[in-house]
DNA sequence: TCACGTTATCTATGTATCATAGATTTACAA
DNA sequence: TTGTAAATCTATGATACATAGATAACGTGA
């Protein structure tokens, strides 16, 4: 029995297995043999910060499981252990995503259409600076999640109840599909968007000549031209 | 050489071939032997439009290759004469809706406004009509085919040129968007929308119950929110 | 302290899909 | 009539998701 433990102490195994595997390109044996390490190598959390950053600098088409794993320096199987299939990772991936636009603030607003501001601001924010996840974010959007932050939303909005469903999507499909749509644009695969002549398309060319700033500020911009309007059409004082 | 010609003629046993294979589930021996047909099995447009079914049908995911080839009555290798990858082939796809959606009147306002509710709505209807196929178009948004439609619309457009972008951005983002989240709510895999509990969430629960009729509607006039905002906003008379 | 069930990983394998290579047959032009 | 190009096929390879079963450490109760 005591020839089993052989080799060295477990404290001392297990931490060097955590800080080889903690590399980029985790070990190179990636490991020996089987069974029960002495503590866990995979969370889900861990996973799915495993996956984005893999969408992060690889798209989406490099996202598989075996890159998952090797980041994490495990085999991809043993990813089923935590997760029912690919598409499980997929919605946690997604919920990380919501995490990380509600914690880009650490305080709101109480005004409301300042706080609306602010959340919009965020949710392109973040998406932007994963813009190839933005389609797993589309796909997997976790309704039941953001209904605490609707409710918020509502419950300070100063139109009348008959409007709080053309306020609530004009806004939040604005924000989302907005971003999501500049996402598509700034991640691969999407054609670069042509530069358009001036001879043929004399109005493009020059619109984008004197267009204003950076695309956030275009973005602002937009948001509040749906603001006033929902002001002018929906009365307020 | 008479006794080449032994069996029926070719365009008899083309509309034959034609035939079987334009059925739902195609011949059920697929095909006999290999070599090049009477006349060509395949078109890209064809090919476009039989992975738009399947997709409408099963979801993206159930769009293989395999699926377009069966749909066709051919194998799945054959359609790489045609297609360099299955990207080309989504491409095309992306394309197609492209096509319906400005194929979707036979007539355009001249009024700019007019004009612009026209075709922000027929591309809700289009895409409401593939939302399984939304993220394919999103994906492979064709910048290059969409700029004549946008130089006609700053052609006539009531607002300065410094403002033109917003105004582009703001109404072609709002519309996608709105449209592609629309479409992802109503496509395979979203959690459908949980009824909001009127304990926990009263104003959420009470937009819901006096909300104003069709998601179309509420389309149409999140659209107005916008276009009443540009007014304001950027004058006109 | 030991035995045993549970936990968390592994290896090995199966299956599906994208994609390529090369064979096969027809059309068409010289 | 004959050869080259066109358009399909079969056969095969590579890769990714997923499952099955083996393996080893943990933890708990006797």
């Amino acid at each position: 029995m005591a020839t089993m433990k052989q080799n060295t102490p477990r404290s001392r195994k297990v931490s060097i297995r955590g800080k080889s595997r903690s590399t980029e390109k985790a070990s190179p044996a990636q490991s020996n043999r089987a069974g029960r390490p002495a503590s866990p190598l995979i969370t889900r959390d861990a996973a799915a910060e495993a996956a984005l950053s893999i969408v992060d600098e690889k798209g989406l088409d490099g996202l598989s499981l075996q890159a998952v794993a090797q980041k994490m320096g495990v085999r991809a199987p043993s990813l089923y252990y935590h997760f029912r299939d690919k598409e499980e990772l997929l919605v946690k991936v997604s919920r990380l995503l919501l995490k990380k636009i509600s914690s880009e603030r650490d305080t709101w607003s109480d005004d409301w259409e300042a706080r609306t501001k602010e959340l919009a601001l965020a949710t392109y924010r973040v998406t932007m600076r994963h813009p190839n996840a933005a389609p797993i974010a589309l796909r997997f959007f976790p309704r039941a999640v953001v209904q605490p932050a609707y409710e918020r939303t509502l419950a300070s909005c100063p139109y009348k109840p008959e409007h709080h469903i053309v306020v609530l999507e004009a806004i939040e499909r604005f924000t989302f599909g907005y971003t999501i749509f500049a996402a598509a644009a700034a991640s691969l695969h999407t054609p670069a968007t042509p530069t358009p002549d001036p001879e043929t398309y004399p109005f493009l060319a020059q619109a984008l000549k004197v267009a204003p700033g950076s695309d956030e500020e275009i973005f602002t911009e937009a948001l509040q031209v749906i603001l006033d309007g929902l002001r002018v059409r929906y009365g307020k004082g």
